[in-house]
DNA sequence: ATTACATTTCGTTATATAACGAAATAAAGT
DNA sequence: ACTTTATTTCGTTATATAACGAAATGTAAT
């Protein structure tokens, strides 16, 4: 019960849900998502460890950067029911389309060393 | 998007997740539910409008009670799928399935008359 | 109409959460 | 070793939400 409340909990923000359809992209770190929602760093770190706990993504370190990604391990029984329906929401939505336009020509190396 | 985000906001809370597993069984009024989640009233109420507002049950006046119900209508996308997709999980939750069992012998005209 | 009962609304309080900036941590290059 | 850069953690503030009891509303029976 728990762990199914802290799946859709972590569902229920819309930033959230942003992250998770970037991430149908493909992986991303934090600067680069930090760059399409505009909030601070912190704010951003937080919300991926709230989806991160959920079991919805998963980290991977790559030198300095962490890359995340949407997790595709099918242990969980909520997740794996859950992301697929997710992709499949939301596809007409403008400030998700235009979130997975950014990340399309967004740069992590031009990004981030400003 | 709003919309989404309301119907998992919705989902978040372990007494609403509760409320709907006990629809499973069967229609319920206000009184019933109260008796079965031990919280006051009001707060049951409350947790009913959460859930009609975002689409998930539907309300159905019967003189002084008032029976609330799964929606069975398939008009939301959301609802649609989420609603079978909560009545798979949980299928051996010990609170579940006590909440399931008094449901099953829970009769209103007792219950409130008192 | 008055009473009784089920439910909702309102006002309050306590807790949870989203946001930020600053400080701490981690990793890479100089 | 030191600096730079990316990320996380911490402390704070503002807002959202869950809980309650009391008051208001709606309905049925007397």
């Amino acid at each position: 019960m728990k762990e199914l409340v802290k799946a859709f909990k972590a569902l229920s923000d819309s930033n959230r849900i942003r992250i998770l359809k970037m991430l149908e992209i493909r992986p991303l770190c934090v600067c680069e998502i930090t760059d399409v929602l505009q909030l601070a760093t912190s704010t951003v770190s937080k919300h991926l460890s709230v989806l991160r706990d959920a079991g919805f993504i998963i980290d991977d370190k790559e030198g300095k950067w962490v890359n995340y990604s949407l997790n595709r391990d099918q242990n969980s029984d909520y997740i794996r029911h859950l992301l697929p329906l997710i992709r499949t929401w939301l596809p007409a939505n403008e400030i998700v389309l235009n979130d997975q336009n950014k990340v399309q020509t967004v740069d992590r190396n031009i990004l981030c060393n400003v």
